[in-house]
DNA sequence: GAGCACTGC
């Protein structure tokens, strides 16, 4: 509860500084790097006028190797001008301009823009390549992109010669893809430079002010800082600490509401759905009862799993005189834009995962946000007007936040990053140029992961890729999946454990709504088999596609059709893949013993062991873990098993499970389940 | 007897 529950909800703010994304007092500059200030003012304007003009511009971009911008307003013209301009320029005659997104739609709409400003057909001069979806031609010369598309493409071109200029755009999100394409990038120019072959020139765009790192890391590259658009926010911190910020937010949504005119809407984030949908509960529950002089509110939740029909109502006005409060997660920071936000309500709080190297755990949890994170969300009420942003924090809590969100790239687990980076012919990954470098503990369990899957090997402490790791980086799976597909002609299974992986790599088919338990229970009983839970999507798959991916099915089933669709798109592509290596495909039909035989070879490392008490002990690490609840061998006390992921909340829980016999596993890795095996006994 | 932020190949 708040300290001094007895002051009016406004008067536990205090208002912060207000904020503009760049100095005001500093229109865009085009700044030389650090330690170099001394251009006069009037001539840093002159330069800048260079960005918006095409031929200054270019002479500033194209004579040199690497550029780093900032872009005032996100998302918007800059990312379609600039590989306009470059293509005007003639630099497109030799190669393509790649322009890279961490987000599918992205690609595909800025393609769309593009080609409609060019007046080309998409596809044709202007394109786009996203997983599943590839509108790009012989002709095409500007090919908006995934980052990890690229990153794919790099393994069978490491100096990326089909591309004159590379756009890393959004490069403050820093996911994996992008930080791996940073040191692809860096590598490939030096090379085609020693080589001889035609330059590659790399442009890097973030929306933030923070680019010195990129600078540092392209050998000190010029910098260009541009004036965004954004405006005024006026920020506020609490008086006191918020010990419930839960609390907080209903209390300050609804002192906005009797106070702000109607049209002005509310965002507030969240940590996840549970938290949102209980918050969103509150408040319509509250809103009933309010005097009629305050006026109706609509609140409407925003989270990923949400059904797109109802993620689409964040984007409908609300009704005349009506407030829209949306409640969401940090979907709304950079992946869904809402427009009309006048008022932000951030806790401060954000569900991330965090990477233990020594558990090999990835762990979800309610943490605190960065100081970026914060500017990011608090932005989200400056897009068309001045706005607010009430921080349910005080000042000091703020001064007290890490800058940046930590990179992706050191939060995870790094085994599928260094396969990849073997494939593309790095030749000391241990020691990659990493912008931010993972810690030493995450690359050695990585490698080592590798080691135990066959995928490398070691010779006096160099670390090069086998065979099978070569074939294993073909599939954009995580390394297991991929080890147990190519294990999978020898247990003449190959179609069912492509089902299996596609099943296991796509977010769940199954439909949990709680209301309907019983009914959820029923229809699941005839799918399930006693192998366990990698058996029983297979029976769920199978009869889905009996029935011809029809949709009425999935509902009376409570199957979620759009997961399955990926799971056919994915199992394709898997497919494609096989038939390219000349993998023999075959179905080893009711003989359901192969199958398990050959997960256990290829899932081996993650493997439990029923103890003498009942528990169980996860095999590599020997931690104590338990089959969570929504698995089918819930009440099967089995003695081996292997398990698709950890899953760490009140107890380290076993999700997605399968039989196995402990003989399996001993031929499966005899060194290593020897060596385990005679560990948890003793 | 539990409960999963967000992307992406």
């Amino acid at each position: 509860m708040p300290h001094d529950p007895d002051l009016p909800p406004a008067k536990k703010f205090k208002p912060g500084s207000v904020f503009f994304r760049l100095d005001k007092n500093k229109p865009g500059m085009l700044l030389p790097r650090k330690g170099n200030a001394t251009t006069p003012v009037d001539v840093q304007r002159k330069q800048m006028n260079h960005f918006y003009c095409p031929h200054l511009y270019l002479n500033y971009a194209l004579t040199r190797p690497v550029l780093c911008h900032t872009l005032g307003e996100t998302g918007s013209g800059k990312t379609t001008q600039i590989p306009q301009y470059l293509y005007e320029a003639g630099i497109g005659r030799q190669g393509i301009i790649a322009i890279t997104q961490p987000r599918r739609v992205a690609a595909i709409s800025l393609a769309g823009r593009v080609a409609e400003e060019k007046r080309s057909q998409l596809g044709k001069l202007v394109g786009y390549t996203v997983r599943f979806e590839d509108a790009t031609s012989p002709e095409t010369k500007l090919k908006f992109m995934t980052d990890g598309m690229l990153l794919r493409e790099a393994i069978g071109d490491p100096l990326l010669l089909r591309y004159t200029v590379v756009v890393l755009d959004e490069a403050h999100e820093r996911t994996v893809h992008t930080d791996v394409l940073f040191g692809v990038v860096k590598t490939a120019q030096r090379r085609r430079k020693e080589l001889n072959k035609i330059p590659l020139k790399v442009i890097v765009m973030s929306a933030t002010m923070d680019v010195d790192l990129f600078s540092e890391y392209f050998n000190k590259s010029p910098v260009l800082y541009l004036e965004g658009r954004q405006h005024p926010i006026q920020i506020y911190y609490t008086k006191q600490p918020q010990s419930d910020y839960l609390q907080a937010a209903l209390v300050t949504i609804f002192q906005i509401h009797q106070e702000a005119p109607p049209s002005h809407d509310i965002l507030v984030f969240m940590t996840g759905q549970e938290e949102i949908e209980a918050l969103a509960r509150t408040c319509r529950d509250i809103a009933k009862h309010l005097p009629d002089s305050c006026g109706s509110m609509v609140v409407i939740p925003m989270y990923a799993s949400l059904p797109p029909v109802q993620q689409l109502r964040v984007f409908q006005p609300a009704p005349k005189g009506c407030r829209k409060v949306i409640v969401s997660t940090n979907i709304a920071e950079t992946s869904v834009t809402i427009s009309g936000i006048k008022y932000v309500i951030d806790t401060g709080m954000v569900k991330a995962k965090r990477f233990n190297p020594d558990s090999g755990l990835e762990v979800l949890a309610v943490q605190r946000v960065s100081k970026a994170q914060a500017w990011q969300r608090a932005g989200r009420a400056g897009r068309e007007d001045s706005g607010s942003c009430y921080r349910l924090y005080t000042e000091q809590e703020f001064d007290g936040l890490i800058p940046m969100t930590v990179p992706e790239i050191q939060r995870c687990n790094l085994a599928g990053v260094m396969l990849q980076l073997m494939a593309l012919g790095i030749p000391d990954v241990m020691n990659f140029d990493f912008m931010s470098k993972p810690s030493p503990e995450a690359v050695r369990s990585a490698v080592e992961h590798l080691e135990l899957l066959g995928a490398v090997e070691r010779k006096e402490g160099h670390v090069s890729l086998t065979a099978l790791g070569k074939k294993m980086a073909s599939f954009p799976l995580e390394p297991r999946y991929a080890k147990t597909i190519l294990l999978s002609p020898d247990y003449s299974c190959s179609e069912e454990i492509l089902s299996i992986v596609s099943l296991l790599s796509v977010d769940t088919v199954l439909y949990n709504p709680p209301a309907r338990r019983e009914e959820v229970l029923t229809a699941r009983k005839k799918f399930t088999s006693s192998e366990g839970d990698f058996m029983t999507l297979l029976n769920i798959y199978r009869a889905f596609k009996k029935v011809g991916g029809n949709k009425e099915w999935c509902r009376e089933n409570f199957v979620n059709s759009r997961n399955m669709g990926l799971v056919k798109e994915v199992q394709a592509q898997l497919r494609d893949i096989c038939l390219k290596m000349k993998l023999k495909l075959e179905s080893c039909g009711a003989d359901t013993g192969n199958v398990r035989l050959c997960l256990a070879h290829g899932m081996f490392i993650n493997a439990a062991e029923l103890q003498p008490d009942g528990s169980y002990l996860a095999l590599d690490t020997h931690q104590p873990v338990a089959i969570h609840p929504s698995s089918v061998l819930f009440q099967a006390k089995p003695a081996y098993v292997v398990f698709n992921e950890l899953l760490h909340t009140s107890r380290c829980y076993m999700r997605d499970l399968c039989l196995v016999d402990a003989d399996w596993l001993l031929d499966a890795a005899p060194e290593y389940f020897g060596r385990k095996l005679r560990a948890t006994k003793s």
